[in-house]
DNA sequence: AACACTGGTGCATAAGTATGCAATACTTGC
DNA sequence: GCAAGTATTGCATACTTATGCACCAGTGTT
């Protein structure tokens, strides 16, 4: 019985508005789900749904955690994060999505690059340092190939 | 400043776990925000966040409503939190009010001004990274226009 | 200056959600 | 079938979030 509910609260919210618990209860009970809005509230602990500007929704992590312990390389990090590599004079500028500069920079420094001064992350971009515009041009070759792979 | 706070909101968000509203007022009280609960409703919900098994987060946009509530314009943010616009080489420094450097460089970046390599922003600092020298002393007079304005 | 108008806020409280507890239903091993 | 253990649920209520109202500060108007 839990199952079949668990299953049409699904349908339910995928399909239409659910705004909240009580709502939620009388499409049910339409349905023939007879129950409370505390085992609602329940379910939809159970169901992992998450309620934001348009009611109820399947939650955007859905499905098991994923763990990863070792530190992604160099390579997997553009992959994942970058966008887009430009240079400047002696410095080079990586664009990564929201929130992947610091992690990005941080493989970066992992690497160990002999002709990398320093790196600065913010929130979406990270700022190369490198020691002269001719290794620069290189770091900047090399970082857009990762990129382009 | 509620520009301010909301985007203090939306980094602790992202960043951290924010199970209800009463955490999130003491953290953002430790950031310098003081406000009520009812406030952070009202906040939460001109974010668009949605609550979920994690705490808050940015809504998955599931919702059939896609509203897109455009962002603040940079002369906005340049009005509102700028305070000083310098330039060394190719780089322009800008100076903002506590806390309003990741905003302004965000609007900074939307504008998407081609002469502009990347920004990093600290807490109230920007740094505009230009293609050269030239475009950089270019960049400083149109930011300080606004400025002044 | 006096006035109305607007946006942002706190207070009090209504609306909505979660949960301890006890009752009931279902399983399992005898 | 029966006792013991487990699962599911409703009730009452604690906890969390939303909102009507009043107030205040800043703006523009007369």
């Amino acid at each position: 019985m839990k199952m079949l509910r668990h299953n049409a609260i699904r349908e339910l919210v995928a399909a239409s508005l659910v705004a909240n618990q009580d709502e939620l209860r009388r499409k049910l009970r339409r349905r023939g789900f007879a129950v409370t809005q505390a085992t609602l509230s329940r379910d939809i602990h159970e169901l992992r749904l998450s309620k934001g500007p348009g009611g109820y929704s399947m939650s955007n992590g859905a499905g098991p955690a994923i763990e990863d312990n070792s530190p992604p390389s160099l390579t997997e990090m553009m992959e994942g994060f970058g966008l887009r590599v430009r240079r400047a004079m002696n410095q080079v500028v990586l664009t990564a999505v929201a929130g992947g500069a610091q992690p990005l920079a941080a493989a970066l420094d992992r690497e160990g690059w002999a002709d990398i001064v320093g790196t600065i992350a913010g929130d979406d971009t990270v700022l190369v340092i490198c020691s002269d515009i001719h290794h620069a041009t290189d770091v900047e070759a090399r970082l857009r190939t990762m990129l382009e792979s």
